[in-house]
DNA sequence: AATAGCGTCAACCGCACCTGA
DNA sequence: GTCAGGTGCGGTTGACGCTAT
C-alpha cells in the first residue's frame, strides 16, 4: 500500500490542507466504511462520499471498488460457458465496449470481462498467430470455440438438470461447421465425438443462406443480422431466462463473508455470491486438438473459400501445429 | 530451496462526456 | 459560451500466486 499527498485548497478560508490519499489494495476496514456509508446514504457523489465516509481515497477509487467488488450483486468465480459464449458474440458485435457487454451479463463487471478477454481470448489468438480483432480470428471463434462452448454447456446441462439454460435454444445461435467458410460445404466431422454439438445443431441450423441475410461473415449472422430469426435480446433471454436473484451474502477478497448490507437481513450461508464454476474455461477445449483433427481429416482435399474469407483452414492448422510444437 | 516466468485480476490513469452554475 | 465538478469508459499497471526449471 502506498499513498500520495494531495494539497487541497479550500476556497472559503484559503487554508491549504494536506490530505494523505491512500492507493493500492483496499483494507477490510475501508471496505466496511464504504459499505456502511452506501447502505445508509446510497451511491453517487463519490468525492463527497469518500470524504464523509472517512475514506482517504479518491471518489473514483471508491466508485470503482464498489462497482467492481463490493456491490452485493457482483457474481464471482469463473465465467460459465454461457457467459463466455455471450461475451464472444457481443464482442464480435460491439468490439471493446466492455460496459455495454457487461450490461448483458448480470453480476459481471466490465473490468472482469475486459480482463477475461485480454488474458484468455487474446492469449488464444496469440497462440494461433491471429490478430484478435481480425476477421480470421472472428471466424475461429465462431467455428471452433463457440461450438466447443456449446458442447460444454450441453454437457453441463446434461449432468445437472437444475440449470435454467435451454440448450436446444442455445444451439440455434451456434454456427454449423457446414456454414463456416473455412470448412468445406461437404464437411462432416471426423467422428461423432469431435463435435457432438455440431452434429446436433446441423439439423437445426440452415445450411443455406437466408434470403436477405448477409452470409459472407459466417453463420452467426443468421442469428444476429436478421431480426426475424433471433435478436440479441432473445438470445440473452435464452441464456439468462431469469435475472439472478439479489444475492443474500457476499464474500470479501480476504474471505470474510458478509450479510447483504443493503437489506440488513440475515441469510443462509449457502446463498453466498461466491460463484465457483468447477468446469474450466471453455477455450481449453480448443487446445488445437480440434484443429488438428481437421488437419488429420484430409486437409489437402478441402475446398476452402480462400478467396472470400482471406484465409485457409490448412494455413490455420499449420499455425496451430507450429504453435503446438512450440508448446 | 531458490528463482524466473507467467497468468490473473484489482486498481489506477487519462480521457471524454454530461450537467449545472 | 465556458468552466468546473462528477461520472463513465477503456487501456494499462503492478502485486500476488502458481508453476516450471
Amino acid at each position: 500500500m502506498h499513498s500520495i499527498t494531495k494539497r487541497v485548497c479550500h476556497p472559503n478560508n484559503n487554508i491549504e490542507e494536506e490530505t494523505e490519499l491512500r492507493r493500492g489494495p483496499w483494507t477490510l476496514e475501508e471496505d466496511t466504511l464504504l459499505i456502511h456509508y452506501i447502505a445508509r446514504h446510497g451511491e453517487g457523489h463519490w468525492n463527497l462520499l469518500a470524504k464523509r465516509a472517512g475514506l482517504k481515497r479518491t471518489g473514483k477509487s471508491c466508485r470503482l471498488r464498489w462497482l467492481n467488488y463490493l456491490k452485493p450483486d457482483i457474481k464471482r468465480g469463473n465465467l460459465t460457458p454461457q457467459e463466455q459464449l455471450l461475451i464472444l458474440e457481443l464482442h464480435s458485435k460491439w468490439g471493446n465496449r466492455w460496459s455495454k457487454i457487461a450490461q448483458h451479463l448480470p453480476g459481471r463487471t466490465d473490468n472482469e470481462i475486459k480482463n477475461y478477454w485480454r488474458t484468455r481470448v487474446q492469449k488464444q489468438a496469440r497462440q494461433l498467430n491471429i490478430e484478435s480483432n481480425s476477421k480470421r480470428f472472428l471466424e475461429a471463434v465462431r467455428c471452433f470455440w463457440m461450438p466447443r462452448l456449446l458442447q460444454k454447456m450441453e454437457q453441463t446441462s446434461n449432468s445437472s438438470t437444475s440449470t435454467n439454460s435451454s440448450p436446444s435454444t442455445l444451439t440455434t445461435i451456434i454456427p454449423s461447421a457446414q456454414d463456416c467458410e473455412l470448412v468445406p460445404n461437404d464437411f462432416v466431422p471426423p467422428n461423432s465425438t469431435t463435435f457432438p454439438a455440431l452434429s446436433d445443431s446441423s439439423s437445426i441450423l440452415p445450411n443455406k443462406p437466408i434470403p436477405g441475410s448477409n452470409h459472407s461473415n459466417g453463420c452467426l449472422n443468421y442469428a444476429f443480422t436478421n431480426q426475424n430469426i433471433l435478436s440479441t435480446d432473445s438470445i440473452i433471454t435464452s441464456l439468462f431466462p431469469q435475472v439472478e436473484e439479489h444475492p443474500k451474502t457476499y464474500t470479501f477478497s480476504n474471505g470474510i463473508e458478509k450479510t447483504d448490507p443493503i437489506s440488513g437481513l440475515d441469510h443462509e450461508s449457502n446463498s453466498s455470491v461466491h460463484y465457483v464454476d468447477s468446469s474450466s474455461y471453455g477455450f481449453e477445449g480448443l487446445n488445437l486438438d480440434s484443429i488438428l483433427e481437421f488437419e488429420a481429416f484430409d486437409v489437402s482435399g478441402l475446398n476452402c473459400h480462400v478467396a472470400e474469407s482471406d484465409w485457409a483452414l490448412g494455413d490455420m492448422a499449420a499455425d496451430a501445429l507450429w504453435n503446438m510444437g512450440e508448446m
